[in-house]
DNA sequence: CGTTACCTGAAA
DNA sequence: TTTCAGGTAACG
């Protein structure tokens, strides 16, 4: 479900409504599983009641609510998650989980359809992100560092890029929209990319965030922001889920693969496989 | 490295 | 009934 658009979406709504409220109580929806790994909802509520939320931060997928003491919560929503702010009073979500309740009343839920999110409690926080790849949209984050991580990688350049040490943010959607702005075969050999290719693919994955940040992210189904609204992104997608339509560029039918174990869209004219010259 | 498991529901 | 879904950890 989210990627990085998706998890900068959550965090730009919430960030300056809940940043120095302070959390009053945790509860955790009756019968749900806990929504944290390692802890029980008891010695989460234990744990962070009483702290205020200093600061709410992102890195790759992860959202991460800095409390008083030094502690962080760190959220990741994985496929169906989602946190959104609502009065209290409002009725439940189908698949609320859990709720952070804020001083002030209102309420921080915790939904998520297929239980894959994860909460974690840490004081450690460079050792829970330990691992994570550079942010695309950083300014320092180069065509020059997209080359050296792929250099000598003889994995689908897809793979290479949905792996977050590489890069961290990406996922299924956006990886293909990437690949496809850059007219790159998502089966090509990640090393293989010539420089100008490269250049390309990362021009492309910033701005097809930045766009899709723009919009509040893609809705395929269950994401929305941290107020509960559905993002436009999906309304923009040029390959992804067009199987069959015609491709925007030349009008050739989108075609549906696998590659990564995941679902793969691309135009293959945009996007032959042979560079120019092989074969 | 690719595949499977983790869950639940919607759609084919 | 079967397949698929925005992610990732564990497995072989």
């Amino acid at each position: 479900m989210p990627e990085m658009p998706e998890v900068e979406t959550t965090r730009r709504d919430l960030e300056g409504r809940v940043v120095g409220r302070t959390i009053a109580d945790v509860r955790v929806a009756p019968g749900a599983p806990q929504p944290q790994a390692p802890l029980t909802p008891e010695q989460l509520r234990e744990a962070v009641a009483g702290r205020r939320i200093e600061d709410l931060d992102r890195r790759g997928k992860y959202l991460i609510m800095a409390l008083s003491g030094g502690l962080f919560l760190i959220l990741h929503r994985r496929m169906t998650g989602n946190l959104i702010l609502r009065e209290a009073g409002v009725p439940p979500e189908r698949f609320l989980r859990g709720v952070l309740v804020l001083d002030d009343g209102t309420e921080l839920r915790w939904e998520d359809q297929r239980k894959f999110g994860r909460w974690v409690l840490t004081d450690d926080l460079a050792g829970a992100l330990r691992g994570l790849g550079p942010e695309p949209l950083a300014e320092t984050w180069t065509s020059a560092d997209l080359a050296a991580t792929l250099a000598g990688r003889t994995a689908p350049i897809k793979a290479a890029l949905l792996d977050q040490r590489r890069v961290a943010g990406l996922g299924n959607i956006y990886v293909d929209e990437a690949l496809h702005a850059a007219r790159i075969h998502p089966e090509r050999p990640a090393g293989s990319l010539s420089e100008d290719e490269v250049r390309r693919l990362h021009a492309a994955i910033r701005e097809v965030l930045e766009k899709a940040i723009r919009l509040q992210g893609s809705s395929a189904r269950h994401h929305v922001g941290g107020l509960g609204q559905r993002g436009a992104m999906q309304e923009q997608w040029r390959v992804y889920d067009r199987t069959g339509e015609a491709c925007y560029s030349c009008g050739t039918p989108i075609e549906k693969t696998r590659v990564a174990g995941r679902g793969t869209h691309l135009c293959p004219r945009c996007q032959p496989y042979a560079t120019a010259g092989e074969r």
